[in-house]
DNA sequence: CGTATCCGATACATTTCCGTATCGAGAGAA
DNA sequence: TTCTCTCGATACGGAAATGTATCGGATACG
């Protein structure tokens, strides 16, 4: 058993051990991919034995799983505060350029986050913690839109704030996808700006031009 | 060498032999994921031994680019031809539902092509692959896009045909990665839907309600 | 129908990875 | 500091997958 359920001491050390795995691994998964990876490579990684491994979690599924939830609480945190920053009004492209940057920025975590979504695709009990972080995301998107209200008005087309969120979400992860394969950011922040100014406002307030 | 250079005889068994393992790895990729699958269960699977691979293929990566490039082609062809099928005059719905039939009905063509984008994005040869048959797939929308000109008008922020085309593709890439999660068709296409027609239409002609 | 050639099955050697059992060193409590 | 318990390194057995080499039967072609 990985996770001790005996409040036994909890060791300074282990505490150090635990997140080493962690960091190596992810840094593992962002290059080669969780299917191409070995318990072993992670453990040379982090400057481990495959015993401290094995100390610590049962599989590498696990530490993926555990990886994935660690990773994508603070991403979400992040990504709340981002939207929290400016006052009572919504100044959608700064609101864009802050999340973007948690967002898209970090590649390693782009390819990490793909692969688990691979992973989720195919197993109902991950693809239901993953659907609830992207739940969380979409409220906390969906309360920022909320409190906007009467400044911006939305399309019809979309329903509430809550079908708003969720076109937010389809055009971050259409974007994302594309970057993945371009590994252009500033492109892809750029059409996720031009998404959502398309989807969030009535009809057109032009701005940029074809870049 | 799985690709013969030599024009030698093109003996039909093997023709069938490597339909057979294209076809068996296809189903085996879809259920397990291309990086939890060996040799030997595609192999097991088509009803071959591994002398019968390694005479078609050299590894499994080749054969998975094999695969996917088979399966893309189909597709583009089928989505083609849903574009082509009404007659000068976009029917913007119809045509969407003709296309989302190809694009989103077959599960299992969905998490390949997800994995062979896990994969893509770690390999920039492969990418540029996938960034091809996806560059190949705008092309018909945008193509379609400008044959329709003038009976619709296109927003501005998205600029030409080919932007709203990039805009499409983004859309059917964000519901795809929630379909993928939930698993709910008609939802996704209900989304699909509603996204183009947020994006493709100037402003509002709205038609459904929140589902 | 005969035959040269091709194809895929079988057997084998090798590598890689896994999971466990054991034990010494190191951390924490007194 | 000393003692106790935990943690992680090492060693071992075994399973699984890989790639190659060889061989008998199938296949195309005259």
């Amino acid at each position: 058993m990985a996770v001790k359920e005996t409040a036994g001491r909890v060791t300074r050390r282990r505490v150090r051990t635990r997140a080493n795995l962690l960091g190596a691994a992810f840094a593992v998964f962002a290059a080669k991919g969780f299917g191409r990876v070995s318990i072993e490579e992670v453990c040379e990684a982090a400057g481990y034995s495959r015993g401290a491994f094995y100390s610590n979690f049962d599989s590498l599924d696990e530490l993926f799983f555990a990886l994935y939830r660690e990773r994508a609480d603070l991403i979400a945190e992040q990504v709340s505060v981002a939207l929290a920053l400016d006052g009572p009004d919504l100044d959608v492209p700064a609101a864009v350029d802050r999340v973007t940057e948690v967002l898209l920025l970090d590649r390693e975590w782009l390819l990490v986050k793909t692969d688990f979504l691979v992973h989720a695709a195919r197993d109902p009990v991950v693809a239901r913690a993953l659907l609830e972080h992207r739940s969380r995301l979409r409220r906390a998107i969906a309360d920022r839109l909320a409190r906007a209200r009467g400044h911006t008005t939305l399309p019809a087309v979309l329903g509430d704030t809550d079908g708003a969120a969720h076109a937010v979400v389809a055009a971050y992860d259409g974007v994302t996808t594309q970057l993945l394969l371009d590994r252009d950011v500033e492109h892809a922040r750029a059409w996720l700006g031009r998404l959502l100014t398309a989807l969030l406002t009535e009809s057109s307030a032009v701005s940029g031009g074809t870049p």
